[in-house]
DNA sequence: GATGAATGAGTCTTCATTCAT
DNA sequence: GATGAATGAAGACTCATTCAT
């Protein structure tokens, strides 16, 4: 007399990261509790322990969708047809308009946090590596098609890329009301001088 | 028959800030307890209270001071004789080597916060105007020597000089023991791009 | 067409029992939870109430398990052939070497437990009257035989063999890695000396 | 401006462990809770840290204070001018009276978590080794009067004493409401003939 | 028979803060 | 200035138990 669980439990534990998402958007990653979490999915707190292990498995989880959110801006390019860096470029200024929702100040706590807790570093740090390799693949790529000069040291300009996307996110917070779009058009004119080379 | 009360209060703040921001390097904003800061501090938690109103304004208080620490690094550059520009650029570079240590999260830190603590947005958007304001200010003595080009809207190279700033520091704590002097250097090129200008 | 119910729910209930067995012997009465026994008989919560009514009726029935152990021992004796006396002090001799596993550890507990909860007290009681007087009737068949003294007054002698038990079981936690049987030598002849009687 | 804490302190500390004492004997080691304990002292959870890290130290405390009552009563006894051995037997069987009042159950209680709680092992394993020690200290001393036997394994008859102290403690919880002095008295019997000797 | 979702009061402990001295 | 006693709400997490399926 099996039941359905599979789909009933995954769909709860979907619920329950969004209320946690919510509440960690609101108040933070220390700032929100269990409690507020339980109250916002509507659960109690017994009944959550059966979803998560612990506060910090929450975390855990919700982190690699934070990260992930911006590792899925930039698959897939190395696969499309045309200028391959071009694209990764405007795709990096697209970064710029982003406010202060979608959770950046979620992914700067947790790069605090990750020079205290190890497995934040971890989560960091695997996080880390993946968007650069991916990003050094789309360059790889252009370099084949030529439309990346051929002597960039594509994993250092992958570094580079991660870098400005940081430095993105946290302008949308140094100030959340400006027009961050010409900031950004110029980090695109520097990209473009780095990867496709104009002078000696 | 004086009291030396003003001094030597001046100097228990000092002491009191001293070891919070220890505490704070070690354990995070919300990790540390007052009552760590008081052990650290060795003093009393009712006498904490007589030099600070509360928790959060002693990170407050802090909060300046780590922000200060990078506008310090760019203050005296447009007094400089030589060429400024250049200097700015080298200056930004030097940013890289500086590893989790000297409280780069607690940057990190305060800018989530401000998300939500409307008196940290206050400190925050205050220093990254006056910190904006200053690299501005260098790049226009480099308009001036003919070392900036002319065009450059300083303004905005300037938010992206923060940026990079910001980023930099992101990449240390993404990659906490890479060499990350080489991506230093591409930054620096780049800058030198935007500032010197070698587009058509 | 019988069901097989009244057998399967006997062996499961056993296998639940032998379960929660092991799980009070690691954690203690109050330190293993019903979670970790259902686990540990790899069944569900809700199953595990159709076989017992709460937590307490599980320990209830274990407590008269661990205490029968004891009794058992004893049991057989005064059926025996030979110097039924003997026998007997060599049986409380046997006692000592049993370490602290085995559950030694939770007849304290339910002891402790049995000042408190009144049908833990019933439980003691009624095994305490029986180990007594199993061990009364094993001196009054060897009243007859003529291996114990006339004038012993077999019901405290009982009393005083039952305590022996229980003073040999603490030491065996008093000091677990001793070697008892030099005490327990000296226990026995304690025992002969009161029940083959050798004063004036 | 000193204050005279540590008196007040010392005081404060005593009323608590008082109260957690009665709650202790009241439901158990594990079963009185923080909560109770703060009830029952009329201070606040908070409070109670201030004074004690943990409810295990508190636990612990009180533990050597429950051990120790069993100590004092045999301490001082080889300083005394008669019949050492024989005061011995007497304090022995003087045990018996004490109903399940003083706590004896919580020395069980900690006997039993002994087997799992490392730190509980070290106490009750020091209060067996200088309890011992006492009680054969008190036999030597009966050696060198002609009181005790020349040929007693001082060491050995101590463990003994030790094993029937706890038996009779045992025998006050399996049978409260009984007369346990007839038993005292078979005890004392027995205690005296391997004590003296009367053997051949 | 059997599952596991669900509860909510309860666990120990820590927190920032206040107050009498 | 300085102490540390005192608070009590809140922290994360666990518990024995019930219930719909």
């Amino acid at each position: 007399m099996r039941k359905l669980d599979p789909i009933r439990h995954e769909e709860k534990r979907q619920e329950i990261l969004a209320a946690a998402n919510r509440c960690f958007e609101r108040s933070g990653l220390k700032g929100a509790s269990i409690s507020d979490i339980c109250k916002e999915a509507g659960i109690s707190p017994g009944h959550l322990y059966h979803y998560f292990q612990s506060k910090d498995a929450i975390i855990a989880t919700l982190s690699e969708a934070w990260l992930s959110r911006t590792r899925e801006r930039f698959e897939g390019l190395s696969a499309l047809e045309g200028n391959v860096a071009a694209a990764l470029v405007v795709e990096i200024g697209r970064l710029a308009p982003s406010g202060p929702n979608s959770g950046t100040e979620l992914v700067f706590e947790i790069l605090a946090e990750s020079t205290r807790n190890p497995a934040m570093g971890e989560i960091i740090q695997a996080h880390s590596r993946s968007l650069r390799a991916i990003i050094a693949d789309v360059l790889r790529t252009g370099q084949k098609r030529g439309d990346v000069r051929a002597d960039l040291d594509v994993e250092q300009a992958a570094t580079v890329a991660v870098a400005v996307v940081d430095g993105l996110k946290a302008l949308s917070l140094r100030a959340p009301q400006a027009d961050r779009q010409p900031a950004a058009a110029l980090f695109q004119n520097m990209l473009e001088g780095l990867i496709k080379g104009e002078g000696p």
